[in-house]
RNA sequence: GUCCUCAUAGCUCAGCUGGAUAGAGCACUUGAUUCCUAAUCAAGAGGUCACGCGUUCGAAUCGCGUUGAGGACACCA
């Protein structure tokens, strides 16, 4: 929609703009200050030259009217073409918002540590990648999602080592002595008797099974992750092992050695980074030959740029911020142009029972396991929650607060919306079929300005998509249900005189509501 | 100490590519149901947009500084 008006104002004032929505919709559905910027050069006041550009729009199809006020040019859209709009969107519900972005787009999120459950924290990254997969996909964008297992390194050491002293602790019955860090998480204990189960308590008796344990341990936390994503309807398309990366290792370090940017010193390899505004240049090999953790995203982000997308998203927790830049350094000496990776940061996720702060620790064991919130509060709210908020921004929230099943849950209000177009549907005795054609024409103003509402959803998600943020979706959503009760409660549909114009008017309202909220993980409910 | 993010109503937050009277929900006060679900709606009250300076015809929005909150500053991942 609004890329018709763009086209249709461009072509007639021959040259850019400013194209914004009225904060108040009698002003009109769109409007332009181009005069004020235009006032100086043409040495006239601004209020002058809207009059004179206004005139410009007389014979316009896709306008009602078109005036100046204070300078401002406003423009109204013409029934015929909101209706033509809506008519199609309700004949066409699942291209509805759909656009012509043809970029691909390599999208990495979660890629949580395979040593445990998934928290809280981890959700909030979870549900916004998924979101702009969904949404990403629905404009045209070829997304793939992608989880980084980092299924190398100390950590799996630490996972096996946990197993093994549990193990003998719990199962063996021995008395243990544990290092300084270890995972000690309630599931450690799970684990260990599960291993005890499947591989038998010999397992636990000699040291020489930790690495078993590891790789073993490392499946099953696997396993438990992705019955975790799937809890909130979040499913990846593929998964890439960290260590099954390390044979390129070679290859990236040569493609490093010939940009001229790795030395060793005091045994060490060390990458440059520091040329690329880096505060230091960090190790990627150590002294006894071990690779550190950023080797593995050398090798990673090498494996990515190889695969040859135009544009590659990372979603990381905010507590990684320091590590863009030696990251974005690495992928310029390897020869890509860096500029493609994109990092978005999602701040840290407070949560709050009974105004009580809960701290989480993943080392600790006392995190706030994802399962036990999504089982608390479902799966919709968790998602509808985490999106309202900018994601780097700090979120807090009381769980207490999603247990109400009235309007402070934002997600019941706008399924009791949807579920309220139903109701009038099934009242009113008729169909989609008896009232796609009616033309909407002669609607009072409150249906006049519903209709264009529901009809925003395409610039919304595209608006929301480009600017990575969500929370424009569910603050739509919110607003255009509002709007849904509010005329429900001015207006009589059934056995009125314009039953079927407001029915088709509810039913263009339905397809924004279930179009946006299935494009952000849920699905709208018919019944209450 | 350096860097990042943030600061808007009593609370939780929108608004930020500069533009019309700064918005919503919760909480508070009042009202609406012979009528499609009142799980809703309407009205009222509530503001130094942290503070200062600057840019501009115009600043919550952009720049600089100050204050405050959280986070990051590994040969851990």
């Amino acid at each position: 929609m609004k890329k018709r008006v763009i086209q249709a104002v461009r072509d007639e004032l021959q040259r850019e703009f400013i194209l914004e929505k009225p904060k108040d919709l009698s002003f009109g559905h769109y409007a332009t200050p181009i005069a004020f910027s235009l006032a100086k050069e043409l040495r006239k006041s601004p209020m002058v030259i809207a009059d004179e550009l206004c005139k410009k729009f007389e014979n316009s199809v896709i306008f009602k009217e078109v005036i100046s006020v204070k300078g401002y040019i406003n423009f109204r859209l013409s029934e015929e073409f909101l209706d033509e709009y809506a008519s199609w969107a309700i004949s066409n519900e699942s291209e509805f918002g759909k656009s012509d972005k043809t970029e691909s787009i390599l999208l990495e999120y979660v890629s949580a540590n395979p040593t445990g459950p998934l928290h809280i924290g981890h959700a909030r990254g979870a549900i916004l990648g998924d979101s702009l997969y969904r949404i990403g996909n629905h404009l045209g964008y070829k997304i793939t999602s992608e989880y980084y297992v980092n299924d190398a390194g100390s950590q799996m050491a630490m996972l096996g080592l946990s197993i093994f002293l549990s193990g003998r602790e719990n199962v063996l019955k021995v008395e243990v002595e544990w290092p300084q860090e270890y995972y000690r998480g309630e599931y450690i204990v799970d684990l260990a008797d599960e291993a005890n189960e499947e591989l038998g308590a010999v397992v636990f008796e000699d040291e020489k099974n930790i690495e078993q344990l590891s790789v073993w341990g490392k499946d099953k936390m696997m396993e438990l992750i992705k019955s975790n994503l799937a809890d909130v309807d979040i499913e990846f398309e593929q998964f890439v092992s960290e260590k099954s990366l390390y044979n390129k290792w070679n290859d990236s370090f040569k493609k490093l050695e010939e940009s001229d940017k790795i030395f060793i010193e005091d045994g060490k390899t060390w990458i440059r980074s520091t040329d690329l505004g880096d505060e230091k240049d960090r190790v990627v090999i150590r002294e006894d030959g071990r690779p550190t953790y950023l080797a593995g995203d050398v090798i990673y982000h090498d494996n990515k740029y190889q695969r040859g997308y135009d544009h590659y998203i990372n979603i990381w927790g905010a507590d990684h911020h320091g590590y863009i830049s030696r990251v974005k350094a690495a992928i310029n000496f390897l020869g890509y142009d860096e500029k493609k990776l994109e990092v978005i940061l999602a701040q840290m996720v407070a949560l709050l029972k009974g105004g009580e702060p809960y701290k989480m620790s993943k080392r600790a064991g006392n995190f706030i396991l994802m399962s036990d919130v999504v089982k608390d509060v479902g799966s919709d709210a968790l998602r509808f929650v985490f999106l309202s908020k900018k994601s780097d921004t700090h979120l807090d929230f009381d769980v207490d607060m999603f247990k109400q099943e009235d309007s402070s849950n934002p997600i019941f209000y706008i399924n009791y919306a949807h579920a309220r177009i139903n109701q009038v549907f099934k009242k009113s005795g008729k169909t989609l079929e008896d009232i796609k054609d009616i033309k909407l024409e002669n609607l009072n103003d409150d249906a006049a300005n519903l209709l264009y509402s529901a009809l925003l959803l395409p610039e919304i998600l595209e608006d929301a998509f480009e600017s990575r943020q969500l929370q424009k979706v569910t603050e739509y959503l919110k607003t255009l249900s509002a709007s849904l009760h509010k005329f429900y409660n001015e207006n009589r549909v059934v056995g009125e005189k314009d039953e079927e114009k407001f029915l088709k008017l509810f039913a263009m309202v339905g397809v924004s509501i279930r179009v946006g909220l299935k494009l952000i993980g849920i699905e709208a409910k018919n019944k209450m």
